[in-house]
Parts: structure tokens; C-alpha cells; sequence
DNA sequence: TGATATCTACCTACCTAGAGGTAGGTTAAA
DNA sequence: TTTAACCTACCTCTAGGTAGGTAGATATCA
């Protein structure tokens, strides 16, 4: 396999630090390093470390879109859809990693106004969707929802972002699975 | 009202820093600022960024253990304790603030072994006494528990500093409140 | 076709600002 | 006269960013 365009691996490599580091505890030294160049190239790609950070969370976005219509397409049930994405959760959590828009969220108040967007609109994206999906189920008869399909949403997201948290620092196996488990028998479905 | 002593100052300025903008994203020429005295002299009282960091969760933790110390006493119904902790956590929301160990966590890999386990500790004993809760008022028949209570404990409190983080990157009003009505929803006591 | 111009993707060398931290002096109260 | 709590002045290192140069691919055109 040919190995990515420097721009890609810049994303890749700079996506893994801030999942694991915190936007603000890398640098541009650090992912010269790691994809072999000196740090003035990367600023012929991203001019600036903002603009890192915007690109960056447009690639993701466009994953999750991506994801999140993947699963529409499926046409398969509402709790089999929710559960695609919190495997998508379960991934990042197995990388040892927590969600991109987690970590910039803690640092929200350094980040510029563009790059502070972007992190609000993929939650918001992901929160609409899951809204959308719970009420769809609900309507079929397919979930016996306990609280409104907003309250229920945020309170998904929530506790998957958290799960992501508290899988590093707290030692305590597979959190998000433990989340995925509760959140469905809440639903009545699992 | 006397004004706090230096290092209580500092505490209290550090921890607001923290939990705005992250440990990587503040430094002692901010925290001088803002309490008013020279870098060199914060080292006199701190000698180290990470001897500051351990301080503050040592304090933080303290006050977490006072407050569910306070909240047992009490002797209310485990329905108010959990309340209890979950009001604690709104009041930070309100503050637009997230948990100081919710900010370092996202910062982890960059953080001293002490301090790294001083995150974990507190998540521990956060996460030690939700269960205890939990399985106190199922045993008095005060819940209806639709899962394990591990399974709740960590549920609760990964929404909890999810809802947090939440609160400040999307624009949703109180996640924290929504989260607890769904929590409280899913005991069969709300 | 061959000469020339342009462009891409890097480089070296450098800048300024700011980080955390240290050495040692000063002041006022115990 | 000692000690606590500051201070000034300084250190080294690293940050993000800039200036300007260069090798090699690609396009232009007499």
C-alpha cells in the first residue's frame, strides 16, 4: 500500500495527538517528527496551527456524516442504527483515544472562533441524528422511550463523550460498552 | 470579607484556569496576573507546575469527599443523595466551567504519573459511591434497577462529565438537567 | 525538440514571544 | 536575628511563524 499525501498524514498523525494529547500539548515540532518533515512544511500545508485544527475537524465531520448515512441507508432497525454509532464509540475507545471534538471541547476557550464552531456543530449533528432515530423507533413502537427523545439524546452523547473520559483515566474495562448495555435496557430493547 | 491567603488564591485562580482552558493551555504568567504577584513567587508556594496540578485535585477531591460525606449524613433517601451529586455538578455547569479532573483527563498523556493517578482516584471514588448508592436503594426498594449497578455508577457519572463538556460546546441550555430528569426517569423515580 | 518559465513541496536559517524554572536580594513581622 | 513571602533579573528551551532558497516535475512556446 502506498503510503498517504504528506496532508493526509499530517491529519492522521496530528488527529492522534490531539486524541490523546489535548490540542494545546502538541506541537508542530512533535508532528514534523512523526511524519518526517521539518515543521516550516507543515505550515506550507496548514499556514497556521488553527487552520490545522479547522481541517481537522472538517475531515471528521464528513466521517461522521458519512457514518451516520451509511447507517440511514442500511435501513435496518432504529436500535441496530444507535448501535452502529456507539460502536463507532467503542472504536475510538479501543484506540485508547477519546472523541476529537471531546478533546478540543476542554480547550475550547484558547480555540479561535472558527475551530470553537466547528466542535459545536458536530455535536450538533450527532445530537440531531440520534434525536432523529429515537424518534423514528419510538414512533414504530419499537422503543418504549422514558423521557423525551431530546432529554434521551443529549443524555446519549453525554455519556458517550464521558465514556470516552473515563476510559483512560478511570480502570474500569470497556466503559462505553457499559453505557451502550445501560442506555438499551433504559430503551426496553435489549 | 479578608481576602484568601496567597496559595488559597492561587488554588482557586489555578482551578478556574484548569477548567476554562485546560492544564496545558494556562501558565504561572496568567496565574500571576490574576492574583496579582510575580511568577518566581507562585514557585515559592508552588515549585512546580506539577505540584500545583496535584494540589489542586488533593483540594478537589477533599471538597468531593466533604460533600458526599455531608450528603450521607444527611440520611435522606438515596434518590436526594444522587440528587445531591448531581446538583453539584449543575452548579459547575452554571459556572460554565468543566470538572477539574474532566479537564485533566483530556489532557492525560501530557500529565506526571501523580497527578495521572490523583485523576484516576477521584474518578474512583466518584464512581465507588454512585454504586453504593445505587445498590442502597434498590436494597430498600426505593429503585427499580434496569441494569447492574456498576453498569448505572459508570452511566451516570460518564454523563454526568459528558453533560459538562457538552454544555459549553453545544448550544443546548442545561445538558446537566437533562440528563438527570432521564437518569432519574430510567430509576422509575422520577 | 529544446530552451525557458513556472509551480510544488520541500529545505535551512532565523525571528519573537512565551514557557517553566532558578539565583539571590529585600522587607517586614515574629 | 531569623524566617516567610515576596521581589528583580536572569536562564534555557520551545512555541508558532516567517523569509528566502532549491530540486525536480510540469507546462509553454519559438
Amino acid at each position: 500500500m502506498a503510503s498517504a499525501d504528506t496532508p493526509t498524514q499530517l491529519l492522521d498523525r496530528a488527529q492522534a495527538l490531539v486524541q490523546s494529547r489535548g490540542f494545546n500539548a502538541f506541537s508542530y515540532k512533535d508532528l514534523a517528527a512523526s511524519v518526517g518533515i521539518r515543521t516550516a512544511s507543515i505550515h506550507y500545508h496548514f499556514p497556521t496551527k488553527g487552520d490545522l485544527g479547522l481541517a481537522l475537524m472538517q475531515r471528521y465531520h464528513a466521517g461522521l456524516d458519512n457514518l451516520l448515512t451509511q447507517l440511514d441507508q442500511r435501513r435496518t432497525s432504529a436500535k441496530a442504527r444507535l448501535r452502529g454509532l456507539m460502536d463507532a464509540y467503542a472504536e475510538t475507545e479501543a484506540q485508547g483515544a477519546i472523541c476529537l471534538c471531546g478533546s478540543l471541547a476542554s480547550d475550547q476557550e484558547t480555540l479561535g472562533q472558527d475551530l470553537s464552531q466547528a466542535v459545536t456543530d458536530y455535536l450538533d449533528s450527532t445530537l440531531q441524528w440520534v434525536e432523529k432515530t429515537l424518534e423514528t423507533g419510538a414512533a414504530s413502537g419499537e422503543f418504549d422511550l422514558s423521557a423525551k427523545p431530546g432529554d434521551l439524546a443529549v443524555s446519549l452523547v453525554a455519556s458517550l463523550q464521558g465514556a470516552l473520559l473515563l476510559s483512560r483515566a478511570a480502570d474500569r474495562g470497556s466503559i462505553v460498552g457499559r453505557v451502550r448495555r445501560s442506555f438499551l435496557h433504559s430503551l426496553g430493547v435489549a
